[in-house]
DNA sequence: GTATTTGCAAATACTTTGCAAAACC
DNA sequence: GGTTTTGCAAAGTATTTGCAAATAC
């Protein structure tokens, strides 16, 4: 199925509509794995139209995560990143050049249940970020 | 050690001053467990000091992060919620009510060495947030 | 044809900053 | 006394929103 097909599955369930940029977007971000912003993706996306506006990335960038297509990464910085990637992982990023990796989720299933018999809490979710160095910043001069 | 002596050892290694608008910051932080807002701490203050002002709060807890007193929760959300107590530990927050409980972060000690194994990268830290229905909320209609 | 979506620009909301006066050491 | 810090207000920055025109179904 193509993202194209995904997007009107989903889409479908309510009374939203296809456009063009909405498609241009969830496929833009699917595309890449660098975790852009939404200024990043606004830049991916003008390549394909060229008067598209910063408010219709926004808007769409939260409509896609609504309808859990994409995943706004935004603990910890100043501004959010996006990820295409809705399977379940938890993801690292280097503290120098602030590039983001993933890490497959599932080494810490039992994370959730831990929480909740420590808490008392009904644990819905939880996020992880890591920091560090990336394999190349760490042999270069810290800047 | 109180909290006074606690923050002139830390000022004492710069060349920042001891005010008393920076120790009735760290001082009500430190009273508390609720995570507080910015604005929090802004009217937690006021209380003790009239005329304080919003930057000045934020000017100090910045300050105080970087002095290793005071701890910025914010990923996640739109502003960031302050934590008094730095040692080791993670967060959950309740969906419904934005209430924040501490969690020890002992059972999961090797999480940095495992994410380390997993990514080539040298793990320097992480944060993990919990997400869910505290106790009380959880009997509750969902809102 | 009618409701949704877009582009544009202005508004929001949290946080940061410039500056003169005040406080600290 | 000289440097840091404060209060105030204005600026900054990521994101959201109002509205008329355009688009989707």
């Amino acid at each position: 199925m193509d993202t194209k097909d995904i997007l009107k599955n989903k889409i479908n369930a309510g009374r939203q509509r296809m456009t063009t940029q909405r498609l241009i977007i969830l496929d833009e971000l699917k595309k890449v794995t660098s975790h852009p912003s939404a200024y990043e993706v606004y830049r991916m996306v003008q390549r394909k139209i060229a008067n598209v506006s910063f408010g219709t990335v926004y808007r769409n960038l939260r409509l896609l995560e609504d309808l859990g297509l994409v995943q706004e990464l935004n603990y910890g910085k100043k501004f959010s990143r996006y990820d295409g990637n809705t399977d379940n992982h938890y993801h690292i990023s280097c503290e120098k050049c602030e590039r983001m990796d993933d890490i497959p989720i599932s080494i810490w299933k039992r994370l959730n249940k831990n929480t909740s018999n420590a808490t008392g809490y009904e644990v819905k979710a939880h996020r992880i970020e890591f920091y560090g160095l990336c394999p190349k910043c760490q042999g270069e001069k810290r800047g």
